[in-house]
DNA sequence: ATAGGTGCAAATGGTTTGCGAAAAC
DNA sequence: GTTTTCGCAAACCATTTGCACCTAT
């Protein structure tokens, strides 16, 4: 965490606010939920704050963005091991999943296509257990 | 085509337009480019009527829905073949790829997390060849 | 004839920005 | 003390919607 912070300067007050949100949460957050969370702690962060700052962790490499629902992206802590996400269209529902395929997708593609990948941003849609259970 | 169409009822003027035009385009189309070809051939056609009809289209299986950019959705007449996209980030460039991993990996995540795949959304940034060589 | 689609303009929802006040260095 | 960020409100952009009129069946 340390390390994450050094390259975040100046390091405000709304900054470690909503470091420590996302950490805190460690899941997948949209621009307004935290907002909402954040402002519960401290009521004088604006929205505007969070979406300049959700910008900037990304570009720092901080955070990960991701595109999960439609009309609106969500964010997450980067971490290490590389995974994915599943999105259950009946409840909503998001599901992270790791696969060594992903790595060989990955290599393959940079072979046959000559395109040299930076990010992988892989969604499936569907019905996790308790959904598909239900709709028999 | 005809098989596509009988979903489609009433066909109106501007839904034969929109058909059309997207087909003859044959990649992907947001809905502001969309309406911009299509007003091309009849200016009477609205903004509206083609986000109307995107969603209809959506909705009866006969376009795919893709997030390739922040902020807006492509559209892309379905086809036979499952396949999915890179993106360059430096000149925009969108290169489809088909891989049987990627079917593998289908499978594999609906045994292991027990979750029915739906839908599969696939799209790795990067550079393409020629950009990956102006770069050097 | 009638159910439903269309154009227009206004509303919506997520995100960005200009600006004067405030904080970090 | 200087540079950068913050809060606020207004702007922006993609998308949706209410309503009076029009069209395909």
């Amino acid at each position: 965490m340390q390390i994450l912070r050094m390259k975040i300067r100046p390091l405000t007050q709304q900054r470690r606010l909503l470091l420590d949100t996302i950490r805190e949460v460690g899941r997948h957050l949209d621009a307004k939920e935290l907002y909402r969370r954040a402002n519960e702690k401290d009521e004088r962060i604006s929205l505007a704050t969070v979406y300049r700052n959700l910008r900037l962790f990304r570009d720092q490499g901080i955070i990960e963005e991701r595109h999960l629902r439609r009309g609106c992206c969500c964010y997450e802590m980067k971490r290490s091991g590389e995974h994915q996400h599943l999105v259950c269209l009946s409840c909503g529902r998001v599901i992270e999943f790791k696969s060594p395929l992903i790595h060989k997708l990955v290599t393959e593609v940079q072979r046959k296509n000559r395109f040299l990948v930076a990010r992988v941003d892989l969604c499936m849609e569907g019905y996790c257990h308790e959904c598909k259970e239900e709709r028999k």
